[in-house]
DNA sequence: GCAGGTAGTGTTTTT
DNA sequence: CACTACCTGC
């Protein structure tokens, strides 16, 4: 056991080795792409357990994706047997936030059984607030909120240095907003770190008592934190500053939704015997990737100097390949891959290639052809499985089952499937709950409400309240998985998908479902946890846990920043056009440095070969849009990159030059057969 | 009260 | 093009 311990570690370079076992005070770790950042983290982890004695319950490593923190509890697991690591703490900045909040619930007004909002039902509130505004202007106004929040910044001080009328009123809706979630014992995802950092700072007990409980604190990705996240970790590591914080201000993608980059010079501001360490040397990729992506970074001003290196070789060229249009790109990129893995044979796997994409949106032409040349894929980020109607549709349910006073919960509950509650009588149950300052819960539930309503629309409603109280009642004692069986059973939930979707579609909704069931219920007893306690940690997953299986030889694909901190031997980075990517209001609002910055991660994903595929034209909103090739590729060395299909030069489909004869007649073979 | 049709419009990235 | 929000007719 030790043993091996020691043997991982023979194998670190200095700095890795400096990095995990520097205790003396506050790290920052600057830890460029592919450094070995993540392996830092983990054996800093058994580290601090095993030689520096750390009880496991007292370290916490926060990261920003579920991800992230699943990837780390599975390697530490590798290191470290299962008791060992009784208390450890490996989640997001989020669950962190909300185990804190279930804690100290009531020292900030909310009761345990709190509900987490996603942003759909955060903007529903808002755009109720607002009244009749458009679309965008709640898209508008929830982002601001969100900075607003997220730099610590309360509804009243807003409203007091607000200059302009917008920010005034958009204060004032601030603030109801936040009177609104509330009332539904409600909080949103900001929340979760926002109200924390409140308690933290205003209750000297509260924050005795959790710095005492967390004694060293290790973060990933710090240079996407936002001022809030910054305080909250400031706050929880105390004057000492028992911490290592990793990070790379190259790899900042984030600071649309306020990440501050800054935080990690204020690291060294706030800190002064702050110790920097700093990961240069690559792991991952060629010599000639890493060039071009220092290249291409060495355009943006830089916080800390740095310079990736590899000791690898130069290896393939960059192909840039110019397409028509989207679907060109797509079936051309497509068949780079059925063609390389066929040339490549057994060494070569479909899990071995990742298509990366600005938005999401580019995602389904590449589907669409994957699909037609039978290749599996996996599509990461995207809609998450969670956010699908039906799944928050039950998801409701159990939400409102856990607290409720959540008014949204209770408007979907209530009306689907469809049960004779409708507009009318929800509208006199608002206006009852309003004056009564309940929620619609309590409005249902109380008689002089009832009374209002006509005979015909009451008896639906208080069948839908028995049905409730019936299952609250189970709730904490039946099992979560036959408790919501039985109660999907009772609303005849599987009916309405069938009745409700054309064709398959009700099937596959209901099979959904059913994943779903099954998850809550092995989640309930493997953690031996009621449907209660499960209806919180749900709102924060993002991918049903398990259900991917990183070893199935799979297509990657994936958003750039979902990307992050992932790697593959050959990556395609599609749609490299100005409007795309660059993105056309980045370059509005003048945020090149960040796109920039995205172009640098995505290149430094790339182990063996990069590709960058842009179209001529591609279709958007129903009609043709012409793109230049991107900028980022006029930043690239000349020298190192091939350019392919541009002005009727044949795009050629072999890849590596060493193998050109049967590569080629591979091409020959290949082409015979599609 | 609800379903189905129509017209209008457009989110980049995520916890 | 595809999604949503609104409107109309049952």
């Amino acid at each position: 056991m030790l043993e091996s311990i020691i043997k991982t570690m023979l194998n670190l370079n200095p700095q890795q080795h400096e990095a995990i076992h520097y205790l003396a005070g506050p790290l920052l770790v600057l830890a460029g792409a592919g450094s070995g950042k993540t392996r830092v983290i983990t054996e800093k982890i058994v580290y601090l357990i095993t030689q520096a004695n750390y009880p496991p319950q007292q370290i916490a490593a926060i990261t920003f994706t579920n991800k992230a923190a699943r990837e780390m509890q599975e390697r530490v697991g590798h290191l470290l047997r299962k008791p060992r690591t009784r208390g450890l703490t490996i989640c997001t900045f989020h669950s962190l936030g909300m185990r804190f909040l279930r804690e100290e619930a009531a020292a900030a007004g909310y009761k345990k059984q709190f509900s987490i909002l996603d942003s759909a039902d955060a903007g529903k509130i808002i755009s109720e607030l607002l009244g009749s505004s458009g679309r965008e202007m709640v898209f508008k106004a929830q982002h601001q909120i969100s900075l607003w929040k997220n730099s610590l910044l309360t509804p009243e001080a807003v409203i007091r240095q607000a200059e302009d009328p917008w920010t005034h009123q958009i204060g004032q809706l601030y603030a109801s907003y936040q009177d609104t979630l509330t009332s539904y014992q409600a909080v949103d995802f900001d929340d979760l770190i926002r109200i924390p950092v409140e308690l933290l700072q205003t209750d000297a007990d509260i924050r005795y008592k959790w710095q005492l409980r967390l004694r060293y604190l290790l973060v990933d990705e710090c240079q996407d934190t936002n001022t809030c996240q910054y305080a909250l970790m400031r706050l929880l590591t105390g004057a000492e500053g028992k911490f290592t914080a990793v990070g790379d201000d190259d790899q900042s993608i984030y600071a649309w939704r306020g990440a501050n980059m800054e935080n990690l010079r204020l690291l060294q501001q706030d800190y002064p015997d702050l110790k920097i360490i700093k990961l240069e040397q690559n792991y991952r990729s060629t010599a000639r990737i890493l060039r071009v992506a220092n290249q291409v970074i060495a355009h943006n001003p830089k916080l800390f100097a740095k310079t990736l290196w590899s000791e690898y070789a130069l290896g393939d060229m960059i192909d840039v390949i110019a397409c028509k249009n989207e679907t060109h790109e797509a079936d051309l990129v497509v068949s780079r891959i059925a063609h390389q893995k066929l040339v490549g044979g057994d060494a070569v796997h479909y899990r071995d290639f990742a298509i990366l994409y600005r938005g999401n949106h580019q995602a389904r032409v590449f589907e669409e052809a994957l699909r037609s040349r039978r290749i599996p894929y996996r599509l990461s980020g995207g809609q998450s499985f969670f956010d699908k109607a039906e799944i928050k549709d039950v998801l409701a349910y159990v939400r409102l089952l856990a607290n409720p006073d959540d008014d949204p919960a209770f408007l979907r509950a209530v009306t689907t499937p469809r049960r004779g509650v409708g507009e009318t009588t929800l509208a006199k149950l608002n206006n009852y709950a309003k004056v009564a300052q309940c929620s619609l819960f309590e409005a249902a539930r109380s008689m002089d409400a009832l009374v209002e309503l006509s005979p015909k629309s009451r008896e639906p409603l208080m069948q839908f309240m028995a049905m409730l109280a019936d299952y609250q009642t189970r709730a904490t004692t039946e099992a979560a998985g036959s408790l919501l069986h039985n109660l999907l059973a009772d609303i005849a939930y599987e009916a309405h998908l069938l009745n409700t979707e054309e064709g398959r579609a009700g099937e596959i909704k209901w099979c959904n479902v059913r994943d779903l069931l099954g998850w809550i219920g092995q989640k309930s007893e493997e953690d031996d946890k009621n449907i209660l306690e499960i209806a919180q940690t749900i709102a924060l997953m993002t991918l049903l846990e398990g259900k991917e299986d990183e070893d199935a030889d799979m297509v990657s694909m994936s958003t750039l920043h979902a990307s992050k901190g992932l790697e593959y031997p050959h990556v395609f980075l599609v749609g490299c056009e100005e409007g795309v990517f660059p993105h056309a209001d980045s370059v509005e609002e003048g945020n090149i440095d960040e796109e920039r910055r995205l172009m640098y991660v995505g290149i430094t994903r790339a182990r063996q070969t990069l590709t960058l595929t842009h179209c001529h034209k591609r279709k958007r909103a129903g009609s043709w849009e012409f793109h230049e090739p991107s900028r980022f590729i006029d930043e690239m060395p000349a020298e190192d990159i091939r350019l392919l299909g541009r002005k009727g030069s044949e795009p050629i489909v072999s890849q590596s030059e060493g193998k050109s004869i049967l590569a080629s007649m591979m091409a020959r073979l290949d082409s015979l057969q599609s």
